[in-house]
DNA sequence: CGTGGCATTGATGTAATTCAAAAGACGTGG
DNA sequence: CCACGTCTTTTGAATTACATCAATGCCACG
């Protein structure tokens, strides 16, 4: 969303004021809307399109052989994805809410078109910072918070881009399967932890997806810290690598 | 690696044939070498350069208040970095190996090179896909590996990102605490597996820092898979978000 | 030759998974 | 409209993988 709109029409640098790049860009993107559970990006090849979500909401998962599922990124309204190319084994984006509207970008268009815009070449660059920074994210919530942490980070996220802002109340439209999976916990742990937070007064529940935050900060900290000790570096040097 | 030289010079498919892509690149590049510890990209400001590790090691970090850290990526040379500008709060890049040396790319420049040679716009988006590849595999390991799958698998990565191919013997110029923090895992426990694999035959150490796979399987196949059951998509449906 | 940081190993605790089952939702069709 | 079947959500009890706490051994280095 902010990305988006930010980057296009509020961004009056370069030399080249003719058209806005929103229209540069859209000219070149197909809309279509997914129904709920279906796949994006189905069988055109992975790798061909960059992808924005226009409306609704979906899943970018992993399936490992093992019926494991590891839910990746969920999108949002203005998030851009479609950067893996290389044919990952199992991976699959779908739609969580009916009528999911999805612009895609055919990736070979788009570098046309940032031959002779500048500003293209700069939106492309924050889109993948913008997914790289997601993941980092992401990455610091699987490795270091526990199950507590996971959900409130998890409400308060969801809170802040659903509605652009800091919101108290939300509609959770995914399963609390696709929490677990998003968060690496089991279901039932995801559960628990959302009885335990009501218990604690910190949400309360207005229908089984429907959530109202009362207690921001209750969130935000979870369990108690552990401590670490580091002295510096590394190891003693070795002979590198042959 | 493979990535950079792949990506310059067997790449005739533009129709400006003239300069290799890679002296483009290198003409607006500055190399400097870094001692162990020390860290990279101090305070010229994060988000202005692009980063390449020409060689030696090094370890993107993310400090916590409380002082856990997670190691979001381990850097080796062909690697790049330097993707978030957001000025994160506790991000850190460190070498981890004496000596290691760093080529970096003012963005800028970068991009107004780009401006006139369309091969640089595609070669940024490789490595921007590069580094979001990364992460979701990392994502995948520390959402849904178990201990000895995650050290099987950073063996097993490490052996062919060292030596750019599938090599038994390998040297692992990092710490077992770094290991342990880019793994999500206790030192402790990254030891017991260690110790655990080599009881098994599946390793073997000439020095502590010195490992050869013997068994490559056994890496890779972690403790018992765990079968999930999930029907098809998500929860009913709901109001969409206010 | 001691000192300090790493590495390893053991004993113990605990958060989260797994197993099991009940209670809600929701849709379908009589 | 209600009964029925299927999912989802929730709660409880048992299990377990990993973290934490605590010691000791191990190499460098000064």
């Amino acid at each position: 969303m902010s990305l988006y709109r930010d980057a296009l029409d509020a961004n009056p640098q370069a030399g080249s004021c003719q058209v806005p790049l929103s229209a540069v860009m859209e000219s070149v993107a197909v809309l279509k809307p997914f129904r709920r559970g279906q796949q994006i990006h189905g069988r055109e090849g992975p790798g061909e399109h960059l992808y924005r979500i226009v409306s609704g909401m979906a899943r970018d998962c992993v399936l490992l052989a093992d019926g494991r599922r590891q839910i990746l990124d969920l999108l949002l309204p203005g998030d851009f994805f479609g950067f893996t190319d290389h044919a990952e084994p199992e991976v699959t984006v779908e739609a969580i809410v009916d009528g999911t509207l999805v612009a895609s970008y055919p990736w070979r268009r788009l570098e046309t078109l940032a031959e002779s815009d500048p500003r293209l070449v700069r939106l492309l660059r924050e889109i993948a910072f913008d997914a790289v920074s997601r993941s980092r994210g992401r990455m610091l919530i699987l490795g270091q918070l526990n199950a507590r942490e996971r959900v409130g980070c998890f409400l308060v996220e969801m809170a802040e881009r659903l509605s652009d802002g800091p919101a108290a109340a939300l509609v959770l439209p995914m399963s609390r399967y696709d929490i677990a999976d998003y968060l690496a916990l089991s279901v039932e742990t995801v559960c628990r932890v959302l009885t335990d937070l009501k218990g604690r007064g910190a949400i309360t529940f207005t229908g089984t997806n429907r959530v109202k935050i009362l207690d921001r900060c209750a969130l935000q900290a979870g369990g108690r810290p552990r401590e670490r000790r580091y002295a510096q570096s590394s190891a003693r040097q070795e002979a590198a690598p042959a």
